[in-house]
DNA sequence: ATTAATGTTCAGAA
DNA sequence: TTTCTGAACATTAA
């Protein structure tokens, strides 16, 4: 799941260490398939060992160390990723170690159950031409409206699709994208064009307060709990999941009709079909 | 026992 | 150019 908030708080969490040395990266060996480590696994150690690490920062969802000299250590959860500082109790799917000279923190563990995560190691000019531009900043709360405005509001697509779109705008996935439709009163099936002056101006407001309540909540742990905050403990976000798997409850805002949930892209998603309407 | 679904991304095709 | 489809993988629920 990681999106923008998890992943912002795993960064926040593995910032202790800035400021170490990289020891070395161990892969566990296991049955399962290996994730992959580009461009390949022995260059990661080789450039890495000995280096400082300089910091840590989240670009959309994913989670870059920047290692001296100008290198740059790209984890990318994607669907159940996890960067802890604690050994995972499950060690099957630990996928990567990463051990630094910290005293309290001599570790950072990747696990990852579907091993769909990727590890990426680029220097600064493959770091700005990988993975474009961060839309919104360091911190995708800060586009301004104007910004948002331009990005979205040029595709006919619904604008759920266009949410999720990390080329439009970085680090909201589908968990997220209905929370902020719903809280911005908008249609999922809206087309994005089609917004109007005053749903913009909702949908971007909409998207601070939900992802800034999600990153003070440690993000949403889902029934699987793949996502576990640093501490190890559940996320607290789901508890205030307005619509997100809330399929067949009322509607909390206007207790009338019940959440349904619809197949976008291939995705769930989850609205109110009395709160959330198209126009006319 | 199959099959469908699960938070993401991207190549390749339409 | 823009948008859609399927695949990468592991696990669980139906």
């Amino acid at each position: 799941m990681p999106e923008l908030p998890e992943v912002e708080v795993m960064c926040r969490a593995v910032a202790a260490v800035i400021g170490s040395r990289v020891l070395r990266i161990v892969r566990p060996r296991s049955r399962l398939q290996p994730i992959k480590i580009l461009p390949n696994p022995a260059l990661l150690n080789r450039s890495l060992k000995g280096g400082r690490i300089l910091g840590v920062e989240r670009l959309g969802k994913r989670v870059v160390f920047h290692v001296e000299p100008e290198l740059y250590l790209v984890i990318e959860p994607r669907m159940t990723g996890r960067l802890m500082l604690t050994k995972p109790e499950d060690m099957l799917h630990l996928r990567l170690i990463i051990e630094v000279d910290h005293p309290g923190y001599p570790r950072l563990y990747f696990w990852d159950s579907r091993g769909l995560g990727v590890v990426s190691l680029l220097d600064k000019a493959e770091l700005q031409r990988r993975l474009g531009p961060e839309t919104l900043g360091p911190d995708a709360l800060q586009a301004s409206l104007a910004e948002l405005r331009a990005r979205l509001g040029r595709t006919a697509r619904p604008i759920k699709v266009a949410l999720m779109d990390q080329r439009l705008i970085a680090g909201i996935g589908n968990l997220y994208a209905s929370e902020i439709l719903f809280r911005a009163r908008i249609h999922p099936e809206n087309p994005a064009k089609s917004l109007t002056p005053s749903q913009w101006r909702a949908l971007h407001r909409a998207i601070r307060t939900v992802l800034t309540e999600a990153i003070a909540s440690l993000g949403s742990t889902l029934a699987d709990a793949t996502y576990l905050a640093p501490d190890g403990g559940s996320g607290q976000f789901q508890n205030q999941h307005k619509v997100y798997q809330q399929a067949g409850k009322p509607c909390s805002r206007c207790k009338k009709q019940e959440i349904i949930r619809r197949v976008q892209a291939q995705r769930s998603t989850f609205f109110c079909p009395n709160c959330q309407q198209l126009p006319k």
